[in-house]
DNA sequence: GATTCAATTGAGCCTTCATTCAAGTGAGTT
DNA sequence: AACTCACTTGAATGAAGGCTCAATTGAATC
């Protein structure tokens, strides 16, 4: 059996580091994407009523969290819809993310 | 009277937003050196028999801690001793420190 | 299949950041 | 006062990160 995966979807061999996911984390724009999924499933569009930035920097946003492996994509339609990784919706306690190092609260 | 200042040493009108307390924090070294001032103030020296970095590296990283009002400095004698700020011992829970929008524990 | 809408990608630019080196400070020692 | 120890500072360099623009994909609609 492969190894399981960690929150970063690294080989859990490897020390996954706490610093990693803070440096995903530490941006305003990346930091209110996923208090905003807080609240459920949103298209890139739904996310952008609240953020009004730059479509394209949005989606580089995007990318980032999904590498990190905090955000899940999927296709809907013409519209892309975007959660919370499983891996944090399991460790979410209200309006609390866990990430295990680092437990992130939302006001 | 003087505007109290924030976790960031800025007034508190501006929002202290928790994305710039996470820049700082997401270091490996800044990272660790907040761990390992949670076992009680230390000295550079000191701080450095864990960490084994460039001396002047160390400094570099002390120096963000401290214009981030995550640490203080004070000279004893012919060393420097560096400690946890005492808003972050005010909100400190055992091994975790609560920054308001994140709550760090280490293991 | 051409068009439109929603979102993504990649290149380029500029800023910020981590690291190193050389030089400087501050405090105790001789 | 000169010397050493402990640490800091500032400048320089290279790498990483955020942002913008132009071009592209993917899916529905005409």
């Amino acid at each position: 059996m492969k190894s399981s995966l960690g929150i970063l979807g690294q080989p859990s061999g490897e020390e996954v580091s706490c610093a990693r996911v803070l440096k995903v984390l530490a941006d305003e724009t990346r930091l209110a994407v996923v208090e905003i999924l807080l609240n459920g499933p949103k298209t890139v569009a739904e996310i952008n009523e609240t953020l009004g930035v730059e479509p394209t920097l949005l989606s580089h946003h995007l990318k980032a969290l999904r590498e990190a492996q905090l955000v899940t994509r999927e296709q809907r339609g013409r519209y892309v819809r975007y959660a919370l990784a499983p891996s944090l919706l399991a460790r979410r306690k209200g309006r609390a993310i866990d990430l295990g190092c680092c437990k992130l609260s939302f006001t």
